[in-house]
DNA sequence: ATGTCC
C-alpha cells in the first residue's frame, strides 16, 4: 500500500476546481513546505469542497496533520488509522498541595497495566458489544499518546472545574487496534480508497457505523485510562471535557473531516496539548469555529518528524534522562528509548504559538495554561516487556524489542 | 497510529 500523495494518477484526473483552502495560522508559526503541498492535493480529492489549516499543521501519512475538511464524499484515509482519538481532561479530587511528586510518579509508573473492572459493562453502558476490543480498552498505546498530571500554571479566566490549587488529568489516546482495523479493513474492501466513498454505498455506510463505533470506543478509552491512573494516586476523577480530532462530524453541508483538528462547537472547553517539558493550555471555543468548520487545534503540532528526532537529541544515557525531566521539575515515564528521542519536547513546536494564533484568528480564547508534573508515556518489565494487563506473552525469544534503561 | 512485518 503506497501512500496516496506518491500516487499521480490522482492529480492528472480531469480538474475540479479545488476547494477553498484557509489558513488559520499566521506568519510566525513555521509551517512546513510539504505539509502545504499536502493541503493542495487534499484539495482537489473527490468531493471535498474546503480546508481549514490549523497552526499545528504539519505532514502526515496520506495527508496534512492539523487540518478540518469538507466533503460530500467520506474519505476514510484523511482520518486515518486512529479513529477518535482526542484529549479529556478530568479534575482529580486531589488537591495541590496534597501531592508528592516522586510518590506519584511511582504510583503511576505501574498504572496502565491495570486491569480495567468489568470492560463488557463499560462498553456495553456505552452500547457497544462487551467483547469489541475489550482487551486493549484502557490503555494508553504508543507515538503521541499520553496520560499526564498537570498543575495550573495560569488562570486567565475563571472555568468551571477549574482551579489554582486543583490536580488534573490529560489523557490523549484513540481507539487502539479497533481504528486501525476498520481502516484497514475499509483498504482490503476498496483499494482505491484514495478517491473516497459514496456516504450512502454499503462501502461507505459501513465505514461510518464502524467510525461511529471507534468514535465511542475512544472517548470510553480514555474515561477508564483516568478512572485507572486516578486509582494509582488514590483518587477519583470527574470529567471537564472531552474534544475528539480524529473523526468525521456530518453536517448540513456535507462530512466534515477531523484530522489532528479538535471537533469543537462555540463555547467548547478544549485542551491544547504542549509536551510534556512545556505548557499545555484549555481554550474556549468561540461563535467562530462554524467559520472554521467547527475545527481549532487540539496541540502543539510536531516540528520535526519521528525519524528527524534520532541524531538529534538522546545520543548518551544521560541526555536521555535530561529528555524525562522538565522545568518545574516534573517527570517523564517512558521506558522506551526510540520513544523517548521521538517525542522529545524538542519534536514540536510551542503551543504558545498555536494558541497566539488561534486567538488572533478570533477562534478561541484562553483560559489557562497547566504545568505537567508526571507524564506516563510507556513502562516496561524487568524483562524489557510492555507492561499489558492479562496477556500471555510470545516474544520470548530474541533479542528485546525496546531497549531499557 | 497499529496486541505494528517474522
Amino acid at each position: 500500500m503506497g501512500t496516496f500523495f506518491g500516487d499521480t494518477s490522482v492529480s492528472t484526473q480531469p480538474a475540479c476546481t479545488p476547494a477553498t483552502i484557509h489558513h488559520y495560522f499566521s506568519a510566525e508559526s513555521w509551517i512546513e513546505g510539504a505539509a502545504l503541498d499536502q493541503l493542495d492535493r487534499m484539495a482537489r480529492l473527490p468531493g471535498v469542497r474546503s480546508i481549514a489549516a490549523f497552526p499545528d499543521l504539519h505532514p502526515g501519512k496520506y495527508g496534512a496533520t492539523g487540518v478540518a475538511l469538507l466533503s460530500d464524499r467520506l474519505h476514510p484515509l484523511l482520518v486515518g488509522n486512529d479513529i477518535g482519538c482526542g484529549m479529556s481532561l478530568f479534575e482529580l479530587d486531589l488537591p495541590l498541595r496534597k501531592l508528592k511528586l516522586d510518590r506519584a510518579a511511582s504510583r503511576l509508573r505501574r498504572f496502565d497495566a491495570l486491569a480495567v473492572d468489568d470492560a463488557a459493562g463499560r462498553l456495553d453502558g456505552v452500547g457497544l458489544p462487551g467483547d469489541l476490543f475489550a482487551d486493549a480498552l484502557g490503555t494508553i498505546g504508543g507515538g503521541n499518546h499520553f496520560c499526564e498530571l498537570q498543575a495550573v500554571e495560569s488562570l486567565s479566566s475563571p472555568v468551571s472545574g477549574i482551579g489554582r490549587q486543583g490536580l488534573y488529568l490529560l489523557v490523549h489516546s484513540g481507539s487502539r487496534g479497533f481504528g486501525a482495523a476498520v481502516l484497514s479493513d475499509s483498504l482490503s474492501a476498496e483499494p482505491d480508497l484514495m478517491s473516497g466513498l459514496d456516504a450512502s454505498s454499503p462501502a461507505g455506510l459501513h465505514w461510518l457505523g464502524r467510525h461511529d463505533q471507534c468514535v465511542a470506543w475512544a472517548s470510553l478509552n480514555r474515561i477508564l485510562i483516568a478512572e485507572k491512573a486516578a486509582s494509582a494516586l488514590g483518587a477519583d476523577c470527574r470529567l471537564v471535557t472531552d474534544v475528539p480530532h480524529n473523526l468525521v462530524r456530518r453536517s448540513e453541508k456535507g462530512y466534515v473531516h477531523h484530522k489532528g483538528a479538535a471537533a469543537v462547537d462555540p463555547g467548547t472547553i478544549a485542551p491544547l496539548a504542549g509536551s510534556r517539558a512545556t505548557l499545555s493550555y484549555i481554550v474556549r471555543a468561540t461563535e467562530k469555529v462554524a467559520g472554521s468548520l467547527g475545527g481549532i487545534s487540539h496541540g502543539a503540532g510536531r516540528k520535526y518528524d519521528r525519524a528527524t528526532m534520532h541524531g538529534r537529541v538522546g545520543r548518551t544515557r544521560s541526555e536521555r534522562d535530561d529528555l524525562l525531566r522538565n522545568a518545574w521539575g516534573g517527570i517523564a515515564i517512558c521506558d522506551d528509548r526510540a520513544l523517548v528521542i521521538e517525542e522529545a519536547p524538542s519534536a514540536y513546536k510551542d503551543a504558545g504559538r498555536v494558541v497566539a494564533d488561534l486567538v488572533a484568528a478570533g477562534l478561541v480564547e484562553s483560559l489557562a495554561a497547566m504545568r505537567p508534573l508526571v507524564t506516563y508515556k510507556k513502562a516496561v518489565d524487568e524483562e524489557g516487556r510492555a507492561r499489558r494487563p492479562d496477556k500471555p506473552d510470545h516474544r520470548q525469544t530474541g533479542r528485546r524489542k525496546h531497549d531499557r534503561y
